[in-house]
DNA sequence: ATTATCTATAGATCTATAGATAATGC
DNA sequence: ATTATCTATAGATCTATAGATAATGC
């Protein structure tokens, strides 16, 4: 398998033999192209602009990718590579026992926040993707939503949230996801109502509600941050 | 005020003297821009396919339209029309009482399978209007959730859903409205595991598991359809 | 010699319109 | 005369590449 980091870019050919000057200039594509497709959309920006921004000229760019449809994958899969890093990492930082789930929806949320602009971007531009790579993002999707589910099943295994079968946990860590992404894509709304903070609170509070009231702390809400 | 199907036709200028031509050949031009839309993306559609897809020439396309932009604000606002009016129809057919919400949520579903492609083609392409055009096709996405709101808000103040403040209710209300356009936009990995009824059931029993658990009825699920 | 980069542009579109033509109503 | 429609294309891009140039290493 090796470092998932270079399957990754290496499915992308380039011209170019030195592989570290690869991975440096597709960084430098990558930041230049995100900024672009956030604001522009990725059919309204050139490849003349991707170049321009990374700092090298059209015919540099066309070494390092094949077409322009390969700079939104690696767009795409840098996005969810970063997701992945910050999701794993605040599962591992959130506390163990009982409040578990409500310590990953608040770090995943988090993550979501921070990274609003570019969820929106895969929602938007994922379809523009050539078939083969389209399956690679949303098997990215999987993934992340997989992260969540076994949190919520190794507390389901220990007797924490009971009434849970398998295919409810499933459909509950899609849900989870989701709902950190409607924050993302209705921000334009939910901003004029919550802070993050209240958002955290107010679906932890929704969601929670169902499994705790089941586990006995019936009428108790759950604290509010 | 009149007719809201007239006023919103009219926001889109037209060389025709003729309303109830205007109205018809724009009836063409939706019809033949949903599909292309859907299959290729607004961006890689173009006004000749669009014009003969509709049955006329390129010239007469611009007759009824000034750009390619208002192509696709016609093609959302129409498609929000039809949901709009097919969720009211539906909330008109649910049950009262306590069970209201479960069927408001049922026949709500049924309408985002229903339109599935549509849903998905106004998240990916809203962000290519012009920006009052957006402006309207977000407001039409609040009416939406306003329709699902105000039959929690109606079951709460009936003392059918204890323990929601009005902050909740439509915090639900917009979860409620996103978990329908899940099965849309995720419906590659979803359908895998349910059909749409069993989706239905089972998202029922999340969302309401926690509003019944709260109301007394703890620990009894939710019956499965 | 080999590798990386740049310049300049071929070739392929696509949107929107100008001006010609057909159809309708007085 | 007026309204609707069509044909033909101007004008404006944009992607991707060919061939020239610069930099690096033997």
């Amino acid at each position: 398998m090796g470092d998932p980091q270079v399957e990754r870019t290496t499915r992308v050919p380039t011209q170019v033999k030195n592989q570290g000057l690869v991975a440096r200039r597709r960084r430098q594509i990558i930041d230049a192209a995100v900024h672009l497709f956030v604001d522009q959309g990725f059919h309204k920006t050139t490849t003349r602009q991707i170049a321009q921004a990374a700092g090298f000229s059209t015919g540099t760019l066309y070494e390092y990718v094949a077409s322009k449809e390969d700079v939104l994958y690696l767009v795409c899969d840098a996005i969810h590579a970063e997701m992945e890093r910050s999701i794993a990492e605040g599962v591992a930082r959130a506390a163990g026992g009982r409040e578990a789930l409500a310590g990953v929806i608040r770090e995943y949320f988090l993550v979501c926040d921070r990274m609003s602009d570019h969820i929106l971007l895969i929602y938007q531009e994922a379809k523009s993707l050539p078939p083969e790579w389209r399956k690679n993002v949303l098997a990215n999707e999987v993934r992340v939503t997989n992260l969540i589910q076994n949190v919520i099943a190794r507390l389901s295994q220990n007797g924490d949230l009971p009434g849970l079968d398998a295919s409810a946990i499933q459909l509950l860590a899609h849900n989870i996801t989701v709902l950190g992404h409607m924050w993302t894509f209705r921000r334009w709304f939910l901003g004029k109502h919550y802070s993050i903070d209240q958002y955290i609170a107010r679906q932890t509070a929704l969601i929670m509600g169902d499994l705790i009231a089941r586990n006995g702390n019936r009428g108790e809400p759950w604290p509010s941050k």
